[in-house]
RNA sequence: GGAGGGGUGGCAGAGUCCGGCUGAAUGCACUGGUCUUGAAAACCAGCAACGGUUUACCCCGUUCGUGGGUUCGAAUCCCACCCCCUCCGCCA
């Protein structure tokens, strides 16, 4: 959420900005309703402040036994009430519209953010390892929406028949390679002083709102009431309904939401293992084979809470802890910057991982690092206090990162330590977290 | 699922029956000061958030789970909803 108070200070970096993402919002659309709704407050304002004073008289009035002037008080206070009334509705209807234009408002992109327009102009900033020459090793790589039933590690038609298309089962070495990735990733992240926690999958309204994920993207989330329980959202908070979680991020960010954390305390950094919703519903097409895209998938998150100062570094940071993961994984990948068309709906500067898939020929998303700096903070009313530097709170800084998407690495090692006879080669480090397995084969 | 209790300031906890200087006693925590070599203790003072106005002070408004209603006036009365707790039942 943006700072009503800043866009109101500075249209024209605000008009810039949102230009430069490709956003529709409208900055005089906001100054003007804006400016309307606080032309109302000083009247209503005023009106209340006498009706409070004349209510606080015919009360000292009845005690001193004076009724005529107590009814006379009564009837002139009957008169603002009206004035009130009236001004009232038209101020809560302005309140409703400015509200929900800064609830809707992109995050404003860091001025260190590549302008673009889309995907196409994120620059690449750093491209680690080599892609396997298989050629040169004498066969052709298998897909491993291929290889995985071929090796009875995965199987796509069995998720389909327990739940729906874009569901998956993993057996055997396919299980193990799975909870062996997340154990193995979240080790790293405990090694690198995060602390580890263990969350609901099922988050309520004000939590999806506190991350952004509601009122703008609700159709992206599965909910456990529908409109035809007479739960619909409609622009507002819908009492009781839950979401899967399509992320860590979600939870363990408003873990402190409502709350003022002390400065000493900061940084703090959280990771978490858990499983992520998608609908994915307008993604029809795109994706379609393998476990690239699908509706249940497992992540290990890291979050961070930083001060302002800090947390260009911290982003830079968590996004080195993810690459860490990929190069002990010896997975060849790539690292982008997205411009300011191509950033999430929070985010001020965000950073992708692309891991190498053979069966792709080309680079896959398996990690995003963001810096969403208050935008998260303001939506979750999330604070810090630094009392040797200013009097009362401010809002924290809230940073999110995959590290990683498990389902993405699983396809990359599947398809890039594939041998020749079918068989797959396991990683080094992943070894001690597979019961010393060194090679998946039938 | 059944029965009962409860949601008040950073925390704890009065106030609600009998509506009126109650934005709210008291305690703890916190901040400043006195005292002290220093600290503790003691004592004094301050201490909610958000919004409007303002150079600032002040002032005004809103907020006692949420929304609505009654009233000149609601933390207190009425209605609906949400949430939490305890006991019973069920259950990994």
């Amino acid at each position: 959420m943006l700072d009503a108070k800043f866009v109101r200070e500075n249209p024209d970096a605000v008009r810039a900005a949102m230009s430069s993402r490709g956003s529709s919002w409208s900055v005089d659309e906001f100054l003007a309703l804006d400016e309307a709704r606080r032309a109302i407050i000083p009247t209503v304002e005023g009106l209340q402040a006498r009706r409070n004073a004349a209510s606080k008289q015919i009360g000292a009035l009845m005690q001193q036994g004076k009724r005529d002037e107590a009814e006379a008080a009564k009837a002139e206070v009957a008169g603002i009430k009206e004035e009130i009334a009236t001004l009232d509705a038209r101020r809560d209807e302005l309140d409703a519209q400015v509200r929900w234009l800064l609830v809707t408002a992109e995050n404003l992109p860091d001025a260190s953010v590549p302008v673009g327009a889309t995907e196409d102009d994120n620059p690449e900033v750093k491209r680690w390892g080599t892609a396997r020459d298989f050629a040169a090793e004498g066969f052709e790589p298998a897909a491993h929406w291929d290889l995985g039933p071929a090796l009875g590690i995965v199987d796509f038609e069995r998720g389909v028949k327990l739940a729906e298309s874009r569901f998956y089962v993993l057996g055997g070495a396919g299980a193990a390679l799975m909870r062996g990735l997340i154990n193995f990733m979240v080790d790293q992240h405990l090694d690198a002083g995060f602390k580890e926690w263990w969350l609901p999958v099922l988050a309520n309204t004000e939590t999806l709102f506190g991350t952004g994920q509601l009122p703008k993207f609700e159709d992206d989330l599965y909910r456990t009431k529908t409109e035809s329980d007479g739960n619909a959202l409609e622009g507002g908070v819908t009492a009781g309904q839950l979401y899967l979680t399509p992320t860590a991020e979600v939870t363990m960010t408003n873990l402190h939401r409502d709350e003022v954390l002390e400065a000493a305390s900061l940084p703090r950094r959280y990771t978490a293992y858990t499983p992520c919703f998608r609908e994915e519903a307008g993604s029809a097409g795109r994706d379609t084979r393998g476990m690239i895209r699908v509706h249940q998938f497992n992540k290990v998150e890291m979050v961070k809470f930083t001060t302002p100062d800090t947390s260009f570094d911290e982003l830079e940071a968590m996004t080195l802890q993810a690459e860490k993961i990929l190069e002990l994984l010896e997975i060849p990948y790539r690292r982008i910057e997205l411009c300011t068309g191509d950033l999430g709906f929070g985010a001020a500067k965000t950073f992708d991982l692309e891991l190498w898939l053979p069966s792709y020929g080309d680079y896959k998303e398996v990690s995003s690092c963001s810096n969403c700096v208050d935008f998260q903070a303001r939506r979750a009313n999330l604070k810090y206090r630094d009392p040797e530097n200013f009097k009362g709170s401010r809002h924290v800084h809230t940073l999110n990162g995959s590290g990683l998407a498990i389902e993405r690495t699983i396809a990359a090692i599947i398809e890039n330590y594939q041998n020749a006879d079918g068989s797959v080669t396991v990683p080094t480090v992943l070894r001690p977290y597979m019961r010393g397995l060194e090679v998946i084969s039938n």
